[in-house]
DNA sequence: ACATGAACAGTCTGTTCATCC
DNA sequence: GGATGAACAGACTGTTCATGT
């Protein structure tokens, strides 16, 4: 990922909310073109019993992020339907970024369900 | 716990590190009475395998809010081994507030883990 | 040097406002 | 009203400085 410029450094605790949005997005896009609103509500809807509920403009965030890092491309659509209500549309970019975001995620993810796992089994015996 | 007035509300996303180490410091200090930097050095060698290495000050900061709370008392004592190094010892509080932020904390866990294992099934089948 | 504590500052993200259809 | 975007602001926490032993 290029955009990011840190001069803080992590301590490695875990997965921020936008790192972890933007594999969801990339996931539903892969699956079938889609623009933000729609993805927010998908994402919404599957975390339903889990009390997490993301915010509109983080879901944008990500997908600028991803779009300045050449993950994503865009295109505007009218969204079928409705009138006139033109929609930005969102594909697959770089195959390349895509799948070295995924690898790098990936460990990420797993890194952070070992952590809370030891959490669990160290204070709750 | 009584330590916050939120006036901004949580989307619902991964616990945050302060309530992650509290229930960390909880345990340890009902283990065995111990201060600060030994506490942090504990917690940084249980999680040295997965790249997370809290900061000093993250500790001292839960501690003061889990004394201000009532979960934790302190007391001063020597340093073993040392000439007059004075640290500061923690022991276990008002009991309730122990079990009640542990089961807090025990089910928000579950539910970060059952966020981040979502996550990864969805995203890598 | 080790331990504790607090001030400062950067980052993430929730809230709000603006614009367009 | 739905969708997108950006400005603003608050919470969390990493960094640095201060103090005492």
């Amino acid at each position: 990922m290029e955009s990011q410029n840190q001069q803080r450094k992590s301590t490695g605790f875990l997965i921020k909310q936008r790192a972890f949005l933007k594999i969801y997005l990339i996931t539903y896009i892969e699956q079938n073109q889609s623009y933000g609103m729609q993805l927010l509500d998908d994402i919404k809807s599957r975390f339903d019993g889990d009390g997490y509920k993301p915010q509109h403009s983080e879901i944008y965030r990500a997908l600028h992020e991803l779009l300045e890092d050449g993950v994503l491309t865009r295109g505007k659509i009218v969204k079928e339907g409705s009138k006139y209500q033109e929609v930005a549309v969102y594909h697959i970019g770089d195959k390349e970024k895509v799948n070295a975001y995924k690898k790098l995620i990936k460990h990420d993810l797993e890194r952070c369900i070992s952590i809370l796992q030891k959490a669990v089994k160290d204070n709750f015996p």
